[in-house]
DNA sequence: ACACTGTTGTCAACAGTGTTGTCATTACTG
DNA sequence: CAGTAATGACAACACTGTTGACAACAGTGT
């Protein structure tokens, strides 16, 4: 062992070789596979093959590492937007890559609701945006309130429809007959609406209601850009 | 207990003095200190001056707890929207409600960003939009869509607030802060919008973006309704 | 070749969370 | 008044994120 480089370095703490990038893919791991609670860094340790406190070498704390690894899902939000598209058509694809990346990593997308990354693709789809409102035909304020509004009414949108897919099944359950349930036992005096709608209201598909979010911020845009033009 | 009356009773546990009532108005009373972790079971117990673990005999979790405790604010909300309006100002009223409340207990309104209470005043506050959309001239699935619009985006935008509320004060001054940082270093070749709007992203209020996201829901409604008035 | 320095993984431990089971006391009911 | 159900206190459990101490490594300058 001494002058032999061909001693296989017995590495006693067999390591895994842990880098940031490992670590948040093994998180992308964890998070695809869809479970509420899975994303602890107990868990974390495992899938790398090591100590869980070894991540807090690379990352200073979870929330640190939750940002980074959403950085990385927004990443391939802007990978699979295509090019040359229109302004509306270039935001309601990244709607559609936002919420199907949404639903594939939904604890990320759940926890960040709320937040912002202010990392290298966060940039990116900031000036998607804002390039998707300029050529609407907005400028200044205008255009920085309404990047503002697409921008976090997205992610709110988003956020809910993943921490929904986390709800055990028996909640969704239960969330999704309460218009069959809940709601056709109101008062019909004091409620009628509800009891006129009841059964439309429990046919509204997610779908439906995406379609009518997306919309309503691309009509806002565009009546927006239209009233100042008229000035 | 007439000739015992003398004894000072000594009750160790002074009979019932927990109800869901006051499990309930203590919940709230914790919430509207506005911190992010202070609504635990324990400090339940000890705003209550009991052991934490009594709650448990009145809610199944604190999950149930929660939902109850939200009911109770959308009651507030519903208290404080004035009748006789019409039904955009009706909704713009729900909007500043649910705001305003949501801001004055954020722990719940955050926490209830994707949910749904499926309790008495849940009913009424899906009364009061189905009837907004029905008077706009809505009805059958578009009236049930556009309330899931209106909804889902009220709670969600309510909810985003409350989390930023809850956000350490350092966190929160560098997120405001990031648009004067961060997003002035980008490379102006690669992100000429944001580096043209820089100054006006900066400027952006909380007020802008909640009127252009109500108004964008307000708008939706009435663009829908002239559509199938029309047809 | 050697000591030095800083990095990285491992381990034990801590404070905090929600929750459950046990037990005694209180309240209610027949 | 007796029996039963409800209710609160207490201890304990499994889990969470996180920290400090220690040892094994990598790289560097002399």
């Amino acid at each position: 062992m001494s002058k032999s480089s061909v001693t296989p370095t017995r590495t006693k703490r067999v390591g895994t070789q842990l880098t940031p990038e490992a670590i948040i893919e093994a998180s992308l791991r964890i998070a695809a596979r869809g479970s509420a609670d899975a994303f602890t860094v107990r868990r974390l340790g495992e899938e790398l093959g090591a100590d869980p406190t070894a991540v807090y070498r690379h990352f200073r704390d979870k929330d640190e590492l939750l940002l980074s690894v959403a950085d990385r899902t927004l990443g391939e939000v802007l990978d699979s937007i295509p090019p040359g598209l229109g302004w509306q058509d270039r935001l309601r694809a990244l709607a559609d890559a936002s919420l199907a990346v949404a639903l594939k990593y939904p604890v990320v997308s759940s926890a960040m609701a709320s937040r912002t990354t202010r990392r290298a693709n966060e940039f990116r789809v900031v000036e998607l945006i804002l390039g998707a409102v300029t050529e609407a035909g907005l400028d200044g304020a205008d255009a920085a309130v309404h990047y503002r509004m697409v921008g976090d009414s997205l992610l709110a949108y988003v956020g809910q429809r993943a921490a929904y897919l986390l709800f055990d099944p028996e909640v969704r359950a239960a969330d999704e007959s309460s218009w069959t349930r809940e709601y056709r036992l109101v008062d019909a005096g004091g409620f009628p609406h509800i009891t006129r709608l009841g059964q439309q209201l429990a046919e509204v598909t997610h779908d439906q209601i995406y379609h009518a979010r997306v919309e309503a911020l691309i009509t806002a845009i565009s009546q927006r850009a239209e009233a100042v033009r008229g000035s």
